[in-house]
DNA sequence: AAATAAAAGTTATAATGTAACATTTCTTGC
DNA sequence: GCAAGAAATGTTACATTATAACTTTTATTT
């Protein structure tokens, strides 16, 4: 844990909400998952405040692409990993974390710089289609 | 433009406002623009069912990343583009368009598949900082 | 011109996110 | 331990983004 902060108990309940929730989900559905599932009561602003602690300190991650948050998949390793690119359904908001090859980092951040830009993200979000979510899509 | 569908006044105009922007906007910003600087009177709901169109007819590209939309730079080609990554960034909103490199766009691919997931956006985003904005931060 | 389809208007409301200030809880130096 | 300050949380209000549902207008087709 980073910069002197703690893990508090709401700290601890929002995680655990996320945790439960496998898959990526929105401050205000946290909120009904801690209240409904955990029997937690947190306020929405609360939540938001939360997520945002846990996510300076690499403990959720939130997905911009669709305002969603997810608990991180390394929050028990000690060692450092690459950069995160998370497959998010676009249909039932399952994600898949998994590692950006360093080529690609690489290629991003070179196109990023020779466009006068600097990179501003830890991740990737690329929208998809779960198997389910795409089998379902062709039975139309 | 596809499936006998057309360019109306009204589209034309959300669409001249979102070019005069030169960067990326919000509906409601949108609306505002037409408005104040082009003297066109529309309501969000229609800036917003007009947005779907001209995505659906790849004149504008809605970004997930910051619930902004921005023409696309290729309007006025005739040929085929590789899908674009858009360094957007995360201050003022300046949006560069750039072409993902088909060993990139490859990558990114192969590592749905295998993860079991397909693809389903047609573009890439990435949050920077520009020039500008990152020059500012570091006088901090 | 009547029937139909497409587009746009209108109203209401849902969902997401933040600002500002009050209160409570936790540290820390004494 | 306790007072002072810092950190966390509670609370209220409101701003922003987005969509649902229905009506009216405009365009197309026969």
């Amino acid at each position: 844990m980073a910069s002197g902060t703690k893990l508090t108990a709401k700290r601890s309940q929002v995680l655990e909400g996320l945790l439960v929730s496998e898959k990526a989900v929105s401050a205000y559905e946290l909120t009904d998952v801690c209240r409904d599932t955990l029997g937690y009561e947190l306020l929405p602003m609360s939540v938001y405040r939360i997520l945002e602690f846990l996510e300076n300190n690499q403990l959720a991650h939130r997905l911009n692409t669709s305002n969603k948050y997810i608990a991180c998949a390394h929050i028990s390793c000690d060692h450092q990993h690459q950069p995160p690119q998370f497959l998010i359904c676009k249909s039932c908001h399952k994600v898949e974390e998994v590692e950006v090859p360093t080529s690609i980092m690489e290629s991003v951040v070179k196109s990023t710089r020779s466009a006068g830009f600097t990179l501003a993200s830890d991740h990737l979000e690329i929208e998809c289609f779960c198997t389910d979510c795409d089998a379902s899509k062709e039975v139309e």
